[in-house]
DNA sequence: AGAAATAGAGTAAACGTTTACTTTTTAGTG
DNA sequence: CACTAAAAAGTAAACGTTTACTCTATTTCT
C-alpha cells in the first residue's frame, strides 16, 4: 500500500538495508550478484529513495531558497530561469519567495527556509536589510546576492557596475549630441541601483561640461506605471529636454508609451535609453536603446557560486558582470 | 554549535521532548509552569524546528511543486506569482522547475519531485503526456492543471474557454467591420491551446458567412520571434487582410513590431487583437487589444484546488475562468 | 475513606535513511 | 592445512521529530 521503503527492498533482495544502500550508492562491499539481486528488487518494487530521510541524517536537502521583490517581473523570471537551470542540473531544487519587498513577510520566508533546512539562499534585487542579515546569519548556511550588495558585510554578490553603466548611458545620449538630457530614476533612497545611476549620470555631465539640472529627474520605482507618471512630471514641469536615460526598460517603455500617445516621435523628438534588456525591449516598436545586463547568465552564476559555496565552503568572491550598451531605434543624433 | 534540537530545549526547561512538543503545538497535558519553563527555554536557546525531521514522521512536506514549459515567460511567471502567492498564505512552499517543454526534463522533475515528497503538484501550460500522467500517478498526489487539460484523465483544471474566446475575438474583429481576417496560431498539433484557437475563429467566420482561407493562417510558438516570423509570412505570401488575430501576446507585440517598421500602420492600415493581456500589453503603444487571462487569479486557484485536495483530499472540481475581451487601441472599425 | 477520574508528565517506538562497527565468509599464503 | 588478509554482508545507532502508551500524583465523587 504504501511506498516501498529501503527495506521492503532488502526484504525482497534478502539481503539487509545497509547492502542495498550499498548499491545504490555505488559503494564498495558486495558482490556482483548480489548486486543483480538488489538491481531487480529496487525494480520490481519501483522503489524510489525518500529524500527526506535522507536529509535529516545527512543535513543536506539539496535545496536552495530565491528571495524575489517581485517574481512576475520580467527581471526576476529572467534571474530565475538562470538559478533554476544551473540548480537543477547541479541537483538543487529551488524555492522561490516572493518577498514584495515587505519585511515581515520576508522574515516569514528567512523562516521557513531554515526550518525546512535549505542549503543556500540567493537574495535578489533589494536592500539586505540589518535585520535580514542577522537571520541569514544565525541560519549560518551561504548566501549570495544578485543585483544588490551589502557594504557592510562581506557577502557574495553578482552584479553590474551600476554607476558605471549609467555613466555609459549617459555618455553615449551626450555624444550623440544631446545636452538636455532627463533622468527617470528609482527612489535616491535606493542605495543599491538609485544612488549609483544618478550618480553616473551626473558624472557623465560634468564630465562633458554640462550643467546637472535637478529639476530634470524624476523618480519612478522601476515599474512600468511609474515610467509613465515620471515623464508626464518631466513634460509638464521640467525644462525642454531632447534625451531620456530611464533606469529601468520597463519605465523607459512606459515612458515611451506616453510620448507616442502624445504625439512625441522617438527618437526624432526625443531619444531615450534605457537600463536592463529585458526580451520585450527588443520586440517593442521602436526597439529601445538600453543597457544590457545578463539577467540570466547573473543568474547562471549566482547558482554557481552558491553552489560552490554549499559543496566546498571555500572562500567565493563577487564579480561584477559586464554590462554592455545595446544600440537600437531609439536614439539618434541630435538635429 | 550545532542549531539547538528539541532535545536541548527539553534538557534546559528539564523536562522532556514530549512535553516540548506538546507546548510548541498546543495540546494539552502540561502545567502553565511548565510551558512558561519551555517557552523560556525555546526564547534562550533560538530554537527553531526541523520541518526535515517533522516531514519524516507525518509524511507532509508542506511543498509543492510547480512545472512550467518556461519560468521566464511573463505568461508564467504571472501564474508563479498568484500561485506562490496563497500558497505561502497557507504555509506552503513552492518549488519551481522548468521543463522547457522537454520530456526527459520534466520525467527527473517528477522524479525529484517525488523524492523529495512534495504534497502535490501544479502542472501548467503543456499537454499532459500519457508518460508524465503515469509518473503523476505512481506518486499519489494530488494534481491540478492550470491552462491545459486532459481529456483522457480526470484531472481538475484551471483554464478558459480558449474555443469561446477565439471565437469572441474573431467576432469582435468582425463587428468592426473586418472580412478579411488572419490568425497567427499556435502549431496545429497543439490540442490544448492551438486547436481549440483556430476552431473558435473558423466557427465565428463560418457563422458570419466568412469563407475560411486557409492561406491566412500562420503558426508560431507563442513567443515574440515567431510572431515576427509569421507576419511576415503572411505578408508576403497571404492574400490581403484588414485584421490578424493573434493567437497570444507575444505573438502580436512581434507581429506589431514588423508592422511599424514596414510603416504599416495600426490599427490604421491592420487592426490586432491578441490574446493572454500580459501587463506588457497595457503599456507598449499603441497599447494592444486582447482577450484577457486573469492570470494571477488563476495561479491563486490553482493553489487553492491543490491545498484543498492535499488537506481533505476531498473531490475538487475543475473551472472555467471567464476571459474578457479588453478593448485598447489596436483594432479600429475598417474604414 | 476509598475508588475512580483526571491532570501532568515521561518513555520509547516510529518515520526512512546512512554509516561506523562487527561478524562471517572467502581467498591467499607458506 | 593452519593462519591471515580481504571481501561480503549484517547490526544497530543516529538524524530530530511526533505520538501512543504508561505512570504518578492529585482531584472528584459517593
Amino acid at each position: 500500500m504504501n511506498p516501498p521503503t529501503i527495506k521492503d527492498v532488502a526484504k525482497a533482495a534478502d539481503v539487509s538495508v545497509a547492502t542495498v544502500s550499498r548499491v545504490l550508492h555505488n559503494l564498495a562491499g558486495y558482490s556482483d550478484q548480489t548486486k543483480q539481486k538488489v538491481l531487480k528488487a529496487v525494480e520490481e518494487l519501483g522503489y524510489q529513495p525518500n529524500a527526506i530521510a535522507r536529509g535529516l541524517i545527512n543535513k543536506r536537502t539539496q535545496t536552495i531558497g530565491v528571495l524575489f521583490p517581485d517574481v512576475s517581473s520580467s527581471f526576476s523570471s529572467d534571474l530565475l530561469h538562470g538559478i533554476e537551470d544551473v540548480a537543477n542540473d547541479r541537483g538543487f531544487s529551488v524555492i522561490v519567495c516572493n518577498t514584495a519587498e515587505d519585511g515581515k513577510r520576508t522574515m516569514k520566508y528567512l523562516q521557513v527556509l531554515r526550518e525546512k533546512q535549505v542549503d543556500g539562499i540567493v537574495f535578489t534585487s533589494e536592500f539586505l536589510k540589518e535585520e535580514y542579515y542577522l537571520a541569514l546569519k544565525e541560519m549560518r548556511v551561504p548566501v549570495v546576492l544578485v543585483n544588490t550588495q551589502s557594504h557592510k558585510h562581506m557577502i557574495p554578490y553578482v552584479k553590474v557596475d551600476d554607476r558605471q553603466a549609467a555613466y555609459q548611458a549617459t555618455e553615449y545620449l551626450i555624444q550623440n549630441g544631446h545636452r538636455e538630457i532627463a533622468m527617470i530614476s528609482d527612489t535616491p533612497v535606493d542605495r543599491i541601483a538609485g544612488i549609483p545611476r544618478i550618480e553616473g549620470y551626473k558624472q557623465a555631465l560634468a564630465d562633458n561640461g554640462i550643467e546637472y539640472n535637478e529639476a530634470r529627474v524624476a523618480y519612478g520605482d522601476f515599474g512600468l506605471e511609474s515610467g509613465r507618471k515620471a515623464i508626464e512630471k518631466l513634460l509638464a514641469e521640467a525644462p525642454p529636454f531632447t534625451a531620456l536615460f530611464a533606469a529601468s526598460d520597463e519605465m523607459a517603455i512606459g515612458a515611451m508609451g506616453v510620448a507616442l500617445e502624445r504625439g512625441i516621435r522617438i527618437p526624432d523628438d526625443i531619444s531615450i535609453i534605457g537600463y536592463d534588456d529585458l526580451s520585450i525591449s527588443r520586440m517593442i516598436y521602436p526597439p529601445l536603446t538600453t543597457i544590457h545586463q545578463p539577467l540570466t547568465a547573473m543568474g547562471r552564476l549566482a547558482s554557481e557560486k552558491l553552489i560552490a559555496l554549499i559543496e566546498d565552503s571555500s572562500e567565493v568572491s563577487s564579480t561584477i558582470v559586464n554590462h554592455q550598451l545595446v544600440e537600437r531605434k531609439t536614439v539618434r543624433p541630435r538635429p
